[in-house]
DNA sequence: CTTTATGTATCTATACCGGTTACATATTTC
DNA sequence: GAAATATGTAACCGGTATAGATACATAAAG
């Protein structure tokens, strides 16, 4: 149902960071524990640093560091700084007018799919970073 | 977070067999509630045959009908007929050896998104088709 | 036998995902 | 101040998924 790993990714990140506590880690160490390349990782630190999950060193010596405690970070708190908070997908096509369920179909799965995803909300709000990193 | 709408989709086109009480309704009519082609109605239909949801009639005067209460027929039955259970994805980058954090990951991430998935099932499996049609 | 439905394969345009390169910008270090 | 090296971000690419479209074999009714 899903097609992209950037919240799977960005859970890697932040525990990467968080398994360095505080100190500053540069894209390429981090790219290096994800293997993927630096240039991907930049790109998803760099919706973390604007929602204020983490902060970004320019220059030489340069780095990432985890601004809150790793315990406070949630599944959640990433989904919202990626913008993917949405688990399901209504189809666009325009409503048929000549047909009753057609007109309202869109509006009841919206309130639908609602709900679910509210449900999921509440336990990714309850899953922090911390839980992930090894014992 | 999501990419296809094929659950929108099925649920559109079981709430149009729905709302036709019992009475065999051909691919071509639904295709036009749900305003996309009848070859990609067909092959969802085809999906919620095989999962018992549906009877599919062949032949000259064929067509499809609900074989079960649309009451009882409930989001995520129709997730598993589709075959699309999982709402994450987890990375499958080979976990880095050298990285504590990173060998650990990617069975992290399963738990956490499994935990998540079985809140959204339980709401998915209170949701019926026939909350859907309009009142 | 003709008509017309489903079942399914194939083709296509579009979009997205993640990898890669490149380079402007910022900051430390010398 | 200049060199070195980090982030920020745009651009491009190949692989893949989505959904639309056509086509046709198969099945059943008339």
């Amino acid at each position: 149902m899903i097609s992209n790993t950037r919240l799977a990714v960005a859970a890697h990140i932040v525990a990467v960071l968080a398994s360095k506590k505080g100190e500053s880690v540069k894209s390429r160490y981090v790219a290096g524990s994800v293997n993927t390349n630096a240039a991907f990782v930049r790109r998803i630190l760099c919706s973390l640093t604007k929602a204020g999950i983490v902060r970004a060193e320019m220059g030489k010596s340069g780095g990432f560091k985890l601004v809150k405690d790793p315990g406070k970070i949630t599944l959640w708190d990433l989904s919202v700084a990626l913008g993917e908070e949405r688990l399901f997908a209504v189809h666009k096509n325009p409503a048929n007018p000549c047909c009753p369920v057609s007109r309202g179909m869109k509006e009841s799965l919206g309130r639908a799919f609602s709900r679910v995803e509210k449900a999921a909300q509440a336990q990714m709000k309850r899953i922090s970073v911390k839980e992930l990193l090894p014992a």
